[in-house]
DNA sequence: AACGCGGGGCA
DNA sequence: TGCCCAGCGTT
């Protein structure tokens, strides 16, 4: 994740670049990130910044919850370690490292739990400067109270209720992932010359807004492809099966059957090969299959 | 309260 | 390959 960091920060360095910028050029440099509706929320956020604050970030804790995609963490972390106060910043690694300590076995999805922690976190904040404190808890759950613990390292180990009970396994209590159901697609990677067609997802639901191949649900090439045809505003021609790309989310699975599809004419939605728009993890292993053909 | 949202890291 | 990781907005 950090070389992807780096790249961001090193192309939006402050807010007002990032207010300046436009959304495609945002999505681009947030892709392989994920959670592309972050890179809506983080380039809505700096423009208000920007207009409504004159490039800083308010202070306040009601202030920041505004901003879209600051949610209570987020505005706790910004008001804590930058504004000096003292408002908790409880995340899964705080979550973990309070749990552990005091021996909270109910789930920490519960809205109950989390209250209870930052409420705990709270009474923390007395003689430490709030934004050492705020960074201390976190770096601990990072570094040391990871989920296979270093105990022996802890400077809380003799405060411990999960390490003096030999616990540190059994807390915190999450609840189990389901499995992810299957869907099957058939993926179309339509060319002409060494150029490509991509549509824009919508702006909300599943990749929002990045670049896609056009997909037809379903296992049969053959039947997708006269789908395809109905959907699409030029003549193609059905090319070969170029292999299959299964992409995990966390809450559904793909497997896709990917094919070429060559174009009767280009538009200006074929991008060419090296200057790709912002495109999902699947999609472009589905193109590196036809560029692996290209190369033979 | 429950659900939808991605892709990298690591065993 | 399979499993693990989180916080925000919407419904």
């Amino acid at each position: 994740m950090l070389p992807y960091y780096a790249r961001f920060i090193a192309r939006f360095p402050d807010v007002t670049t990032l207010a300046e910028a436009s959304f495609d050029e945002v999505l681009t440099h947030w892709q392989g990130l994920g959670y592309y509706r972050r890179a809506k929320h983080v380039h809505e956020a700096a423009k208000r910044v920007h207009e409504l604050h004159h490039d800083q970030f308010p202070p306040s804790i009601d202030a920041l919850r505004a901003l879209p995609g600051v949610g209570e963490y987020t505005a706790g972390a910004i008001a804590s370690i930058a504004f000096d106060q003292a408002e908790p910043a409880v995340d899964g690694n705080v979550l973990r490292v309070v749990s552990r300590l005091y021996g909270i076995t109910e789930s920490i999805a519960e809205a109950k739990t989390k209250a209870a922690v930052t409420s705990r976190v709270k009474t923390w904040y007395g003689d430490a400067p709030p934004h050492e404190l705020t960074q201390a808890i976190m770096e601990l759950g990072a570094l040391i109270c990871v989920r296979k613990p270093s105990c022996e390292a802890c400077p809380l180990n003799r405060h411990c209720f999960a390490y003096a009970h030999g616990k540190t396994d059994m807390i915190p209590v999450k609840p189990s992932r389901m499995k992810q159901p299957l869907e099957h697609y058939v993926t179309f990677v339509v060319t002409h010359n060494e150029s490509i067609y991509l549509e824009q997802n919508p702006d909300d639901g599943l990749l929002a807004n990045l670049y896609a191949c056009p997909q037809v649900e379903g296992k049969n090439p053959h039947d997708a492809f006269e789908t395809l045809k109905a959907r699409i505003p030029f003549s193609v021609t059905l090319g070969e099966t170029l292999g299959d790309v299964t992409h995990v989310f966390s809450h559904k699975r793909w497997k896709l059957i990917v094919v070429h599809v060559l174009a009767g004419e280009s538009s200006d939605m074929f991008y060419p090969l090296e200057d790709l728009p912002a495109l999902g993890k699947a999609h472009r292993t589905a193109i590196e299959l036809w560029e692996k053909k290209l190369m033979q």
